[in-house]
DNA sequence: GAGCGGAGAGAACGTTCGTTCTCTCTCGGT
DNA sequence: ACCGAGAGAGAACGAACGTTCTCTCCGCTC
């Protein structure tokens, strides 16, 4: 077997544990059963627990950036760009496997004594971040609107998460449409 | 020193060190110490660490409600009232120990592995989003637009704590202005 | 004053975790 | 055929945790 396969059954079958029962309750003996790999070549590949733990944050944050930029170049409009990202949170929200955001879940929980998980779950929000603003700027709306949808995203994964149901993508994204009409000028009519 | 007023301590020392550092990360010596109480007290007003965490879960529940109320009430207007919640949030955000919700947090930390946290954020999470469901059919706004603005506010909560500022809870505020205005009809103008 | 109940301090216990060590087996080169 | 390098399986280790037990001391009752 190739080293490097071995590195990525490690941290895909990491990346599935850490999300299903959080990073604390999975040991190094669950994962190397469930990687189906020695200890020992666990330990060859990764120095410690916390440099696996870095490891799935990189891949999820590729992961969730490959799988948005897809469903939002398949938009036609700037418009519908953004209001894509909305459809790939329902998506998202729709799989057995939906936990809520990893980068919220990992801070949560080690953010206060790992600086580095820190940092990498704020690296990945301002990612996010930029990458709304810069479909925003597409648009050719104000800049006040990428911090908007923004959170409207990070709040939809939350109530989504905690609440098990996909509503709040949905309703994030008509309340989207509503901001983006209004920053973009257009008149924009209440629903009764 | 009175029975009640052991127990009061103990959640309020457990309420403070897991906010700050996580429930997995604080041991029941620290808190101890931390409380001023003896081992054996501590294990005589609670059967367990997990009856603890509930505790400061009900603690942080009533806390929370009770903050958001009178920041709402104070407001003239129902209007005003929906938009008191992002100035709560603001003023929430700025304080030194604020590290994220604590149901949201807890939930990420335990919520995979102990059924009680999961039940007790989902029921606190409904109840925010029924008292603003609340708040907006006393302002007269259809029903979809208590779920909008609480998605605004959790995606607040998520991003001031993960990106550490207080921005958010303006943004949301703004943003909440506009989808408040339009869902009762109101002309909204995009400023540019 | 003697004895007793309860409280505090902290040692002790059993488990689990992250990490390392040991033993055994296999396989490739001479 | 033999020897050495490397890999797998899992025992072992030290630390930390949640929980319980022990010991000591204090204050109250007869």
């Amino acid at each position: 077997m190739n080293i490097s396969e071995a590195r990525t059954r490690i941290v895909a079958s990491a990346d599935e544990l850490y999300n299903a029962r959080g990073i604390q309750a999975v040991g190094m003996d669950e994962l190397r059963a469930a990687a189906g790999v020695s200890l020992k070549k666990l330990y060859q590949e990764f120095p410690s627990k916390g440099s696996i733990v870095m490891a799935v944050l990189e891949r999820r944050h590729r992961s969730w950036a490959e799988g948005l930029d897809a469903t939002v170049r398949q938009a036609p409009t700037p418009r519908a760009r953004l209001l894509a990202i909305f459809d790939y949170l329902a998506q998202w929200f729709g799989e057995d496997s939906f936990r809520g955001c990893g980068f919220v879940n990992s801070f949560a929980e080690l953010g206060a004594v790992s600086p580095d998980v820190a940092d990498y779950a704020r690296q990945h929000k301002e990612s996010f971040q930029e990458y709304v603003g810069k479909l925003s700027e597409d648009a050719g709306a104000p800049p006040y609107l990428g911090p908007q949808l923004s959170i409207l995203a990070e709040g939809a994964q939350t109530t989504a998460a905690i609440a098990g149901t996909v509503d709040a993508a949905v309703q994030a994204r008509q309340a989207a449409e509503v901001l983006i009409d209004v920053a973009l000028g257009h008149e924009v009519r209440g629903a009764a």
